[in-house]
DNA sequence: CTTGGAAAGTCAATAAGACTGACATAAGCT
DNA sequence: AGCTTATGTCAGTCTTATTGACTTTCCAAG
């Protein structure tokens, strides 16, 4: 139990630093996301717009399904939103190809603009952040990100048929 | 226009790096409260009341206004979150020594139980995270954190006196 | 010592975004 | 033909936030 840990052990991992760590995170998500929130509110759009449109925009043709789980929510939720964006001209449905009850999902001209414009807000402070800490910190940053994501909530393969009856 | 740039700065600046980036927040931010929300609705409780009760537990004897410009809420809006942890016999308020016009806020025994039970899974996940991708790495995550937190939305010095009027 | 302003609390109305539950339609699969 | 899947939609609820208006208490400056 006196064993001689290394002091980078020691230092980094208590529980202090931890909870300094959680906070961090709280106030790097609120700053991430207030660029792109301010541009929404123009257009009366919100958040969950915003990341119908971003991964709409990762994986074009995606279907709502698809949608769906990687965003986590139920489809009457994703819905009304994405009927906001079709009814808009953002977004472009068409019948599935290979399966003709699905609805593949596209961004128009329109929707690739609005993409564009919330994106590089995001990227441009995402930019400072990566910039002023240099790569190396960068790099420690998407290995620490990719470690703390929960492989359990956006994988797609998981078994999330019943997305509809009970949420927890 | 030719000149021959670092090749890590040409990588790690791409906009396609920059957006993978922005995507690794939005899951890691959400794995980041997927613990804790878990145990949240046990209790009946939401994120509002975690971020109440962590920021109490920080900053010790706050006071309500203070909580109000960290959280970013408006007072009628942390005021129901508040009201149901001091009714539960979480929070205890006391009239302020030296402006007895200010409330402080303080955890009570139950209160700093909930408030560990939530730290602990929220600390575990992080350590996980820090402790497979070792120090560097998470000084580097902490560097980047750190600049992209806005230091415009949660200076306490800021002037945000008229928090009840008009949000932008 | 009066008065204006600050800190807090509360009532009421509204909105966004999520949820559940139930049901409808079209299309694929057996 | 009949079950299942993908999507869409109606209706109702919940949480968290908002704005606006008003009250009480108290500090501090005139």
């Amino acid at each position: 139990m006196q064993e001689k840990q290394s002091s980078q052990e020691i230092l980094f991992l208590t529980d202090e630093q931890l909870r300094l760590g959680v906070e961090a995170m709280f106030f790097a998500y609120r700053g991430f996301t207030a660029d792109p929130d301010k541009i929404l509110e123009k257009y009366s759009y919100g958040r969950a717009h915003h990341r119908a449109l971003h991964f709409i925009n990762s994986y074009p043709e995606t279907t709502v399904n698809h949608l769906i789980n990687i965003l986590g929510v139920t489809k009457q939720s994703l819905n009304r939103v994405l009927r906001m964006l079709i009814d808009d001209g953002l977004v472009q449905v068409d019948i599935g190809k290979r399966d003709k009850r699905e609805r593949t999902l596209i961004l128009t001209l329109k929707g690739r603009a609005l993409e564009n414009e919330l994106s590089i807000v995001q990227r441009n402070r995402m930019r400072l952040a990566y910039k002023a800490a240099g790569p190396d910190a960068v790099a420690g940053f998407r290995t620490v990100l990719n470690y703390m994501i929960d492989s359990n909530l956006n994988n797609e393969e998981t078994d999330n048929k019943n997305y509809n009856e009970g949420r927890e």
